[in-house]
DNA sequence: GCTCCACGTGCAATCGATTGTTATCGTTTG
DNA sequence: CAAACGATAACAATCGATTGCACGTGGAGC
């Protein structure tokens, strides 16, 4: 049905191999210009177009690239997802797009039919700071790791700067008179939990102040967890204000606040992280540190098409972005 | 690197296209099944993966099927492309996702590379009431509508009762003691702007009422259209609640009323429709039709698989999914 | 007037899997 | 005893694009 090589060739009247190079821009040159206008016209005409099976099976590259997210219904990805696509798709590159649902063995088997279908490239969002199978993949294939990064092997990646991010939370709350400020931590095993928590500390000790008791970490990036957390955070001690590791977190919090009697953000200020869609129309609207989520998918996408274009392999490069406070109604001044 | 055909044959010491029967459940029984086990052995040894860029050059078929959805941050979609996603990649179908942006000329171009893609079929859900391309596609490939239709050529689809959806809506707020009821109804040129419309004037006469006024259609499901548009409507005469089209339109309906000094649901009842993620959340919680977002695009699924399965053109099959109403925060009695 | 080179193009092999046709073998049967 | 048969498996062609190599032509240089 569509129109092939050789049917180009043979309105041309010319060899099939020469339709090749003169359509191809990188061997074009080997082609007169003459030739080259003739074919262009030809292929224009029949509308020719390239089949992928076939100069894929010939040059081994399927121009696709696997993008493994934990869970698109998660509202923080599908932004990411979006800059990655605009990004691959104008280069001319095909996203392959899996969900993991945060299990090793459903990331396993998504992975295994990523390269099953002979993807160029990864970008992969779901690293844990212990993760084997990265270290396995980086070495098969190029891999950028994008928000989280991992502790098993060194591999490129574009993140935020928790460290800027955290601090500007402190010191909003610092700065409305605060001084008992706890953080809901996320999961340990994520380098984004780990990464803010350690960043509060710092940040706590840099205003002056000690750090509320121990750590609270969740297990899971969920409201659900977040709110039986913060209901024992909230028995611990007092707190005035709280700094969450994410907008689920907070969201949990403040429900846990409201569930313990507590009005935010008359009795209790709270801030989230990363500023996911609708947070500005929530009850009351969020105060959070906004992440540019976008961005950073289309700047992990040039990362990786840098390396499908080399051959010689680079110096394993990281990207930070900085983000920023946005002040809504889940903070206030101390009473 | 990875092993091929000829690989797993020179192992076990036999022709590669023996192997390939074997391998193939559907030729399995060509070959003796001694043979069938000594090469699903050598296979499972070398840890053979098909190639499918050889197996589709030489098959015609990529077991790719394209999705196409206006825009993934929407938050209609996320769920709705798991759906899909789920469904597909079981059964042994790799998704590929573009975005239209609601413009036909991006809709063109990426149905384009889907279509240079050698996708085997298409979900689409961006269709239009007057859908030119949508009738090439039809006559090109298997094609599927979900939660849109279109007038311009049959196709199978998968929606949900509308009628039934607004029934609901209507029906609750009557139950309320609402008589002055407004529908904010979405563009004209989708079909389910146009159906809620339809079903909204049938289910107030259905409750022996008038329809207020005129339609005030919206020019794009945003929250931004549906504020200017509230507002005219909230002025042109007194009005006790309102039904949205969709659960955007219902938020800036309440904040148009917010500006006009109408606090919701104390002085007016607004509905929405879809229930996104974190309508519960926003203020007020958002009473809205619950739409089975996931489902639909899995029931899709499965109706596109079963097109690309038989030969025989079955005839053009629609599948109706019913919605349910969530009653939340922002309606009330009349006072 | 000859060699040599550069340029443009043709030729043919190749990527890996699939599939129609043919060959082989052991067995059965008239 | 030969032909026929069924079951396996080998052979070879094919899908469409790419690419190393060979070939021919025309022009430049001596």
């Amino acid at each position: 049905m569509a129109a092939t090589l050789k049917d180009v060739a043979r309105v041309v009247g010319i060899h099939p191999a020469t339709v090749s190079r003169a359509l191809n821009p990188r061997t074009s040159h080997l082609v007169s210009p003459e030739t080259v206008a003739k074919v262009r016209k030809a292929a224009e005409a029949l509308d020719y177009v390239p089949n992928p099976m076939a100069s894929g099976l010939r040059t081994a590259r399927s121009h696709t690239v696997g993008v493994v997210i934990p869970d698109l219904t998660n509202p923080l990805f599908p932004s990411m997802v979006r800059g990655i696509q605009d990004t691959l798709t104008r280069a001319g590159y095909t996203p392959l797009l899996v969900n993991t649902d945060n299990h090793p063995d459903t990331e396993a088997t998504v992975v295994g039919s990523l390269r099953a279908r002979r993807v160029d490239g990864l970008i992969v969002a779901t690293a844990r700071r212990e993760h084997p199978l990265l270290a396995e993949l980086g070495d098969a294939l190029p891999v950028v790791l994008v928000n989280r990064v991992t502790e098993s092997t060194a591999l490129p990646s574009v993140t935020t700067d928790e460290q800027h991010g955290i601090r500007l939370a402190v010191d909003h709350l610092v700065g409305l008179g605060h001084s008992e400020i706890a953080h809901l931590a996320g999961p340990t095993w994520s380098s984004t939990g780990h990464e803010r928590a350690q960043a509060f500390q710092r940040a706590i000790r840099g205003q002056g102040l000690t750090p509320a008791k121990k750590p609270f970490p969740v297990t899971a990036w969920s409201v659900e967890a977040a709110r039986e957390a913060a209901l024992k955070m909230l028995r611990a001690g007092s707190v005035t204000a709280v700094v969450a590791a994410n907008d689920q977190l907070a969201l949990g919090t403040i429900e846990a606040a409201r569930h313990a009697g507590l009005r935010c953000p008359r009795d209790i200020s709270v801030i989230g992280y990363n500023d996911m869609p609708f947070m500005n129309l929530v009850d009351p609207p969020l105060t959070t540190v906004r992440v540019p989520v976008s961005d950073i998918g289309a700047e992990a996408a040039r990362l990786l098409l840098s390396l499908l274009r080399d051959e010689a392999p680079s110096p394993v490069k990281h990207v930070r972005l900085t983000p920023e406070l946005i002040v809504r109604g889940s903070t206030a001044p101390l009473r």
